[in-house]
DNA sequence: CGAAAACAATAATGTAGATTAAGAAAATAT
DNA sequence: ATATTTTCTTAATCTACATTATTGTTTTCG
C-alpha cells in the first residue's frame, strides 16, 4: 500500500480508527511528477495540500531579476502547498516543482474542510503540523536576521543532514540566501576548519 | 468590560454561545506591564498565550554580539507567545517585553488544551490564527531572501502603517534586519523619491 | 524644571557577500 | 559514447550594508 507513509505521518499526532483511515484515504488522489514538472505556478490558485511519498519537491518564488528563492524543500513524509493561496483561494506567488521524479498524494481544500467538519481529530492534526511549521519558520526568520551565511549553512547541515548530499548546492544556496559562488567559498573554508 | 476586544477577535473566525464566552473569559487572567517590563525571558519556559489589550509588546532574541532581532510586534488585538517553548514546554530563546505601558490577557497552556478538548470550536480558532501567522512568517522569509533593505522598509510601511509613527526607528530597524544608522539613510532617500 | 538617558542624523571607513567571467567536472539526453 | 546542458570552483572586482565616531534632538524621570 502506498498509503502507509501518510497514515503513519498522521499517526504521529492523532489516533485514527480503521474506518476513519479508510475515509481519509478515499479522499486522496495520487500524482506522479517528472523532474522539473510543476505542481503549481505563480498566479495560479492552490487547490490542494500535497503530501510527498517519493522524490523531492520545492516551493520558491522569483525576484524582480528572475532569481529563485526557496521557501521549502519537501522530501518524502512532508506536506507542501502555497498556504496563502490555499487559504485565501487567491492567486499565489509561489512555484512548486519536482527536483527529481516524485510522487505526491493530493487532498483538496474542499475535502480537507469537510474532514474538519466531520471529524475534529483532523482539525487537531492540521493544527499541530501548522504550529510546528510556524515554529520552524519563525526560527528561520530569526536565523536570517541574526546569523552569518556561514552559520546559516552550518545550521542547514545540522538540521537537514539527509538533504545535503541529496540536493545540488545551488538549491541549498537559494534556500539559505546566498549565491552559489559564495556558498562554494563557504564550503572551502568549512573543510579547512 | 475589558473582554470585548478578545471576544471580537475570536468572533472573526468562530461563533461562540454566551455560556462559551463566559467559560472562555473565566480562564483569562489580566496582567499589566510597565514599559520595558518582561513577560518572558530567554531560557524560561513559556506557559501562556498572551492577548494584548493595551500598549504594545515585542518578541526578540539576542545574537552572539548582544544585538536584538525582533520577531514580532504585538499591538492591541494581537496574540503573542514563544510558540516553540509553549508547544514543547522547553526553555525558549525569546524575550518578550513591553515597548510601552501595556495590558495583556493570559491563557495558560493547560487551559488552552482543555478548551480544545471540551469545545473543538476553539481548536478551529487557534488553527486558523496559526495558519494566518504561518502565511505571514513565510512571506517574511521570502521577503528577507528576495528584497533589498529599501524594499523591506517600504513593505513594512505598507503593511503596518500604524506602527511606523508609533515605534522608535531602531525597533523597526531591528525588525527588518538593518542597523538604525542604515535605516536613517534609507529614510532620507525615501523622502527625496 | 533640569539632568540623564535614549534616540536620530550624518559621514568616514570597513567588510560580508554579490557580480562577472572563465574553465573544470558532473549529470542528462540524443 | 559523445554532445549538450547543468553544476561547481576559483578569482578579480564591486556594492549594499555594517561599524565607528560625532553631534544634535527628543524622551524620560527624579
Amino acid at each position: 500500500m502506498p498509503y502507509d507513509l501518510i497514515l503513519q505521518n498522521i499517526g504521529k499526532h492523532i489516533h485514527l480508527e480503521p474506518q476513519e483511515e479508510a475515509r481519509f484515504v478515499s479522499l486522496l488522489t495520487s500524482r506522479k511528477l517528472k523532474k522539473k514538472q510543476f505542481l503549481l505556478r505563480e498566479n495560479e490558485v492552490c487547490r490542494h495540500s500535497a503530501f510527498v511519498t517519493q522524490g523531492c519537491l520545492r516551493s520558491y518564488n522569483l525576484d524582480e531579476n528572475g532569481f529563485e528563492h526557496i521557501l521549502q524543500f519537501a522530501p518524502p513524509d512532508w506536506w507542501i502547498a502555497d498556504m496563502y493561496s490555499l487559504i485565501s483561494q487567491q492567486p499565489g506567488s509561489l512555484y512548486i516543482d519536482a527536483l527529481e521524479d516524485s510522487e505526491v498524494l493530493l487532498l483538496s481544500k474542499k475535502d480537507q474542510e469537510q474532514l474538519y467538519h466531520d471529524c475534529p481529530k483532523f482539525e487537531r492534526f492540521f493544527r499541530i503540523i501548522t504550529e510546528n511549521s510556524l515554529v520552524a519558520n519563525r526560527r528561520r526568520v530569526l536565523d536570517n536576521l541574526s546569523l552569518s551565511a556561514q552559520q546559516r549553512y552550518a545550521m542547514f547541515c545540522q538540521h537537514y543532514p539527509s538533504l545535503i548530499n541529496h540536493l545540488p548546492q545551488k538549491q541549498i544556496a537559494a534556500y539559505i540566501g546566498v549565491t552559489p559562488e559564495f556558498l562554494s567559498k563557504l564550503r572551502k573554508e568549512f573543510r579547512h576548519s
